[in-house]
DNA sequence: CGGCAGCTTCATCATTTCAGGAAATACTAA
DNA sequence: TTAGTATTTCCTGAAATGATGAAGCTGCCG
């Protein structure tokens, strides 16, 4: 079952036939499409979650005021690596801190973010049970 | 590939004196965090929806079914790279497609990614609205 | 004051990710 | 079969990421 080579095409401007596709539908797919600043914004919230150590810090955070090097001790990383995982954080709004003395302590600042990853935790751990 | 270095200066052993940090407070920190493996799993999901192109695709299939090339007009780019968004959703479990003819068409397989993102949406629409 | 501890910022590097094109695959129709 | 079309996979290069060490701030305390 061999194939002979001679096209060299590849998904070219003839894409799709022209009437297979269905334009009002892509029209309206189009429509339902939020805006390229919103949806930068969404994916760059979603990109800040997208790292073990930043959902490390929220859920050690979770009810609980921690300083900066006790949260380094728990991720197990750098002084400065801790401080740009919370840097992340501060910037999408999860977290906040006050300083008392020379520490830093750092707090939740919208528990949403926190439910939004624990949601995902269940999730995979449900999809785990169910596929094997 | 690069060695633990295990004796570095920065982040030394005297860090944090030792009595300021709060061992049991840290070790409460520390048994609240999920497994390595569920960390990673979810960090992986959020990677996914890190991305506008995945994300529009998700908006475009709220309740409607389309083909690839639909989807590729809707996105605007190659049909390759169309493909490997569909790939990172179906891998995902977000979307999952039926065969009819020549065509696949798509359509989304757990709305919860769908709300999650819509979530996300909405709290950075609202975000922007409160802080200028 | 001077030293130092806690924290942040900067420059850098290895690794990962995204999108494109070419080739491979799968399926249909003639 | 042969040709044609839709989709996926493989490979490439540019850009982004995560972590590091070193340097820079800032505020205690001897």
């Amino acid at each position: 079952m061999k194939l002979p080579k001679s096209t060299s095409r590849t998904a070219k401007e003839g894409v799709c036939e022209v009437d297979l596709v269905d334009p009002p539908k892509v029209a309206q797919a189009k429509a339902a499409i939020p805006s390229d600043g919103a949806l930068r914004q969404a994916a760059d919230a979603f990109r800040v979650l997208a790292n073990p150590n930043r959902l490390r810090v929220l859920k050690a955070l979770e009810g609980r005021e921690l300083c900066v090097c006790d949260l380094r001790e728990v991720l197990g990383i750098s002084m400065s690596g801790t401080s740009q995982v919370l840097r992340e954080l501060r910037l999408l709004g999860a977290v906040e801190f006050r300083v008392d003395g020379k520490l830093a302590y750092y707090r939740l600042a919208d528990a949403s973010w926190l439910r939004m990853a624990e949601a995902v935790f269940d999730r995979v751990a449900t999809a785990q049970a169910n596929s094997p």
